[in-house]
RNA sequence: GGGCCUGUAGCUCAGGUGGUUAGAGCGCUACACUGAUAAUGUAGAGGUCCGUGGUUCGAGUCCACGCAGGCCCA
């Protein structure tokens, strides 16, 4: 059987012709169900959400995906992929809510929640064809026949399992987390709908600077020159109301302070003040410089001021001051807030950098007050619950005695009031007590940008809302300790982006107020004294039974009940001393969904107990670096709550595909591209080949069509061409590959053995880098075996041995070498490239796939995913070889560029080349490929010149490393002195290994060691060097070689000739020549038996007529004619 | 504002532990080859290694501070 030849390739072709043929013989399958009872390798696949089409960024996240898959199924792995979805969320519902014209408000309303759910539920699987075609076309092996999905009962079940098991952990709680509330409204505010256009609005408010008293203790003492001194931190605030509820205060640890002794404008008392450096400008006015502390008089208007003391925010961390407006304080306050803590936004471009801080009316409030352990400011209400100062419809609470019942915003009093000409906001009215108690430094109006809610026009709160949260920070010492057995790639978001937030971690907050996701399973009775969390189907029937029994419902659940809301809300429980039990609102974070999918997708611990423990953790995930804290948190948050383990070992947080001017693309601006018809023109192999290839995944991807059209030419071109050569002359001879009679690596010429040797340094490095989740160092080392070791060198310089006419010894070495190289490459790129190195490796091997099964060889697999990766044979690898090798390219490399010099072409035999060898080895390695360098440069003959011939020129440089260490400071005068040495002094330290310098007066012993000697010149020929290798070459052309470089040439022009006319490769030919030039006769003559070989002439005579073509050879004319002999 | 990444030839990227002449491919220019031929080979031109300081005998590499772009978070 032949090996199929191609007059063209089309990338795109290959990859529909495999694709079918993986279809019908079900080789996705096979290449899992093949490897039953093999050790399992574990990916989990980040379910995309099918709501939105795919970009070409998704081929790039799931080609890295697919790579490490099929590599270790190459490697013998078993390795499952379930496909998934991700179908809850707010961009879903966002969605509907734009193809049915509404907004949340309508909810309810305008439409029942069950048909908007109804719509989620049919909108979240839109664009499920396109992800499917996607999947295929891009030759992405996952499970799409049986994906989890997270909006299906058993899914929401595991959900809820796990949240029990939280739940019973007492990870599970509920309390508040501050986020955007309208009073007006009654309701918060998403960041979604705080984004909205015209949400943010300049308003002109009071600011207060507030005086903070410090109290004197051990830690301040430094800031008291004597106990009388009044010191004070102060601090800016937008929004005076909330200073009856300040807890801390918050600087920044790198800011330098100052304080400043003065006084205050409206009390005329001398403070002293705390504050940024920075700002000490804005507070204090210049012309104030020179007027001394004690010429002050109460109501100067330039106030004098000193600088007393300078510091770092360090140095004020943890000192305690005076409750600002001590309404509410207790013993907890007491102990633990009002002290300064350290805040990462505090910043010196306004204020006084120094933060009031606010913690339940702020969100960077409650967040380093949380890490900190500050309490908050808060009154019990009359369940018990703990509260704000400020109550839900936006005013103080009674305990605030002097502002009880005020709104604290004046847009939420009604215009009547306002315009009352007596009436102040309450922020002004706080403002006044603050300057009468001496606690205000400084109050303007200051214009800002603050966010107004979209429903009311006005101005939102910063307030604390309930909420569920899993209590991550109860365990965040596993969470830390167990990141850092996880591999990540790259390092830095392991460590850094990741590890620095699990470092701040604060709890992670489940609750959503949405409608389509996954319920939260808990139900309460009223008074909240009673509580369930229900962690299967089975105990939610158990419970509504009783709950039926009890005269709470109706009826059981029906079979097929609906975990979703509205159904789960109208589900009334008993609790155990009877009362009724409703279900908290709240839907759970769709992240949630998601993270839980190692057990969820098992439906575990329901079902699949056996597939759920083979299959944890993962040993390998791989997504966007956006996932960092998605995804990449959610699946490690829970697998260390629950199971004090890691959920995947090694992970690749992939970059961004950017557009090639490094711009983010998006369909707006038109620099997206289509994946469709990128995998369509191009193909999948190049394209991804391409992505990988071109920048490691973790780094942003420039992608340039270019690049990928160059990939193809480059790369893939130039492989098959490397497979066409094989086939056509294979073809010819009718060689078939023979994997049981194959010749003894051992006994191939020297040339075979090199590049065998190379392949299998290649195979050690590529599978070193798979194992390392290096893909594209993988990449590169294909590619540059392929295109300058095997393609360049290899078959470029075997060309010969194949046009030979006879199928010799030496013919089927090297159709057997080039036959494994071009197998072993298609088998290496096949993870990267899984189409076209499917499609070669069936080429090389189809023809003789009954013979492998018969004998049960390597090759009896019918695909290279089903096949077994070749394992590097160390006992092919020649060291010596590949430096031989190395000599070889680097010679001729030199000899091209004196030729090109002289312009003297190659086809211009030339009488020899010398090469200077210091040293003997270096020798051996050339001659070992002498033939191959003269034949490639068409010299006659290598000449080695060494030491003994005394015609070297020597130079001596010396060797810094070495030096360096040794002599340190000494280098620059030691090195002048080696560079000085003369040709004496380097015969002196090579005889005797040993030189005594003088460097400032003290002696200092060199050794061969010390320094380099290379030889780079040998005078009276030309010569080139580089890196330590120089070459002469004798440039003499004496008439004998003058006619083999004619002969030469017309060998060239008649080989054009058969070309022209069209002539088979195997066609015999006769010749004729007419000239006129004696040179070129004796050329002919001299040369005929190789000019005849060479062209597969018969003959060869010289005519008197004028037929034929005509020719210049250097100036001399000649006519040849030819025609087929026989 | 914070964390992290990136910055080297026109473009895309390499450059263990610091070592004196910073590399490759593409592109460009020239030449060669013409039985792998819509291929191929060789050579050449092309550099403020983002900037500024510092450490060092020596910095693309180490440190500090910046600048530009990006991502995530606030």
């Amino acid at each position: 059987m032949k090996y199929p030849e191609y007059k063209k390739v089309s990338y795109s072709e290959i990859a529909k012709d495999i694709l079918k043929f993986w279809e019908d013989k079900n080789i996705f399958d096979q290449s899992v169900s093949t490897r039953e009872g093999k050790d399992t390798f574990t990916f989990y696949e980040g379910p995309p959400s099918a709501n939105g089409t795919p970009g070409i960024h998704h081929v790039m996240a799931r080609t890295v995906k697919d790579i490490f898959c099929r590599y270790k199924t190459l490697q013998g792995f078993q390795v499952k992929r379930k496909g998934g979805w991700d179908t809850h969320g707010l961009p879903v519902e966002l969605q509907v809510e734009k193809e049915l014209g509404i907004t949340k408000d309508d909810i309810g309303k305008k439409i029942s929640v069950e048909d908007y759910n109804a719509k989620c539920r049919a909108a979240v699987m839109k664009f499920k064809s396109q992800w499917d075609d996607l999947t295929r076309q891009m030759g992405y092996w996952v499970d799409l026949d049986n994906p989890y999905v997270t909006f299906e009962k058993e899914y929401i079940e595991s959900v809820w399992n796990l949240l029990k098991r939280l739940y019973e952990k007492d990870l599970l709680y509920k309390g508040y987390t501050v986020q955007p509330y309208s009073p007006a409204a009654g309701t918060g505010l998403s960041s979604h709908e705080l984004n909205q256009p015209g949400t943010y609005r300049d308003v002109k408010d009071t600011s207060v600077i507030a005086q903070f008293k410090v109290k004197k203790n051990d830690r301040s003492s430094f800031l008291f020159e004597n106990d009388a001194e009044d010191v004070r931190i102060i601090a800016w605030t937008t929004t005076p109301w909330t200073l009856p509820s300040n807890c801390a205060l918050a600087i920044g640890e790198k800011i330098t302070y100052v304080k400043v002794k003065t006084y205050n404008q409206y009390s005329f008392e001398p403070i002293s003040v705390i504050l940024a450096k920075d700002l000490v400008g804005r507070y204090f006015s210049h012309k104030a410089k020179d007027i001394s502390l004690t010429d002050y008089k109460e109501g100067d208007k330039l106030i004098p001021f000193e600088i007393a003391q300078e510091f770092k925010g360090t140095d004020i961390l943890e000192i305690k001051y005076e409750q600002l407006m001590p309404y509410v304080t207790n013993d907890e306050l007491e102990k633990n807030a009002f002290r300064v803590i350290p805040g990462d936004f505090v910043s010196t471009e306004d204020g006084t950098g120094v933060v009031h801080t606010a913690s339940v009316f702020g969100a960077d409030d409650f967040r380093v007050t949380q890490q900190a352990g500050v309490p908050s400011v808060m009154i019990k209400d009359e369940k018990g619950q703990d509260v704000p100062l400020v109550d839900k419809q936006g005013r103080f609470v009674e305990e605030v005695t002097d502002f009880a019942g005020k709104f604290v915003k004046e847009e939420y009093y009604s215009d009547e009031e306002r315009n009352n000409p007596d009436f102040k906001p309450t922020d002004v009215l706080i403002a006044i007590k603050l300057k009468e108690d001496n606690k205000a430094f400084k109050v303007e109006k200051y214009v800002h940008s603050y966010p107004h809610c979209w429903r009311t026009d006005k101005p939102v709160l910063y307030y604390p809302l309930d909420s569920w949260f899993i209590k991550t920070t109860a365990l965040k010492d596993r969470l830390v300790d167990l990141n850092k057995t996880i591999n990540w790639k790259p390092e830095s978001t392991g460590t850094g982006r990741f590890g620095n937030w699990l470092e701040n971690l604060v709890d992670w907050n489940l609750s959503r107020s949405r409608f389509w996701g996954t319920p939260l399973p808990i139900w309460v009775t009223e008074d909240r004294t009673e509580m369930k969390c229900i962690g299967s189907i089975e105990e939610l029937q158990n419970e509504v039974h009783k709950a039926a029994e009890a005269g709470f419902m109706s009826a059981d659940l029906p079979e097929d009940f609906d975990l979703h809301r509205p159904y789960v809300d109208d589900v009334v429980l008993v609790s155990d001393t009877g009362q009724k039990m409703m279900r908290e609102p709240d839907l759970i974070d769709v992240w949630f969904d998601s993270g839980a999918m190692p057990y969820a997708q098992w439906h575990y611990p329901f079902e699949n107990e056996e597939t759920y423990k083979s299959n944890y953790p993962a040993d390998f995930i791989a997504e966007g670096v956006d996932q960092t804290r998605g995804w990449f948190f959610t699946l490690h948050a829970i697998a260390v709550l629950l199971n004090d383990s890691v959920a995947y070992k090694n992970v690749i947080a992939n970059g961004l595909v950017l557009d090639k001017n490094g711009n983010k693309m998006s369909k707006r601006l038109g620099n997206a591209i289509n994946p469709f018809e990128t995998l369509d023109q191009y193909g999948a192999d190049p394209t991804r080949w391409y992505m990988i290839a071109n920048a490691n995944p973790w780094d942003n991807l420039k992608f340039d069509l270019e690049g990928v059209a160059e990939v193809q030419r480059k790369f893939f071109g130039t492989l098959t061409n490397t497979y066409s050569f094989f086939s056509l002359y294979a073809n010819l001879d009718g060689f078939q590959m023979d994997e049981t009679n194959v010749t003894p690596v051992a006994d191939r010429p020297r040339f075979d053995r090199w590049i065998l040797s190379e392949l299998q340094i290649l195979i050690k490095e590529v599978t070193s880098f798979y194992e390392d989740y290096e893909p594209t160092k993988a990449a590169r080392a294909i590619q540059d075996f392929v295109n300058d070791q095997l393609s360049n060198w290899y078959v470029r310089l075997s060309r010969k041995r194949f046009w030979r006419s006879e199928l010799n010894d030496d013919k089927k070495a090297a159709y057997e070498t080039l036959h494994e190289c071009l197998m072993v490459s298609a088998q290496l790129m096949s993870p990267i490239a899984p189409f076209y190195s499917e499609w070669l490796y069936k080429n090389l091997t189809d023809g003789i796939r009954e013979a492998a099964l018969k004998n049960d060889t390597p090759l009896k697999y019918e695909s290279v995913h089903l096949s077994h990766l070749t394992k590097s044979d160390e006992t092919k690898v020649d060291q010596e070889l590949t430096e031989s090798m190395h000599f070889a390219q680097n010679v001729s490399s030199l000899v091209h560029s004196l030729r090109k010099k002289e312009k003297i072409k190659v086809r211009q035999p030339l009488h020899k080349v010398l090469i200077p060898v210091l040293k003997p080895e270096v020798r051996e390695r050339i001659e070992a490929v002498e033939e191959l360098i003269k034949t490639e440069i068409n010299v006659k003959e290598v000449e080695y010149v060494d030491d003994a011939s005394g015609i070297l020129v020597k130079t001596i440089k010396p060797n810094f490393r070495k030096l360096g260490q040794a002599y340190g400071p000494k280098m620059k005068a030691i090195s002048a002195i080696i560079n000085g040495f003369s040709k004496d002094d380097i015969s002196a330290i090579e005889r005797d290994n040993s030189f005594i310098i003088d460097v400032d007066g003290e002696s200092i012993e060199l050794t061969l060691e010390d320094v380099e000697i290379t030889s780079q010149d040998i005078p009276g020929w030309l010569v080139a060097s580089e890196g330590g290798l120089t070459v002469a070459l004798d440039i003499t052309i004496t008439e004998e070689l003058k006619k083999e470089g004619l002969s030469r040439d017309v060998v060239n022009r008649i080989q054009n000739l058969r070309k022209d006319k069209g002539l088979e490769v195997q066609d015999k030919i006769a010749v004729k020549y007419a000239t006129s030039d004696d040179m070129m006769s004796n050329a002919l003559a001299d040369f005929a038996e190789y000019i005849k070989t060479e062209t597969q002439a018969v003959s060869l005579e010289a005519q008197d007529s004028n037929a034929g073509e005509q020719f210049d050879i250097d100036g001399i004319e000649i006519k040849v004619q030819i025609e087929v002999a026989n």
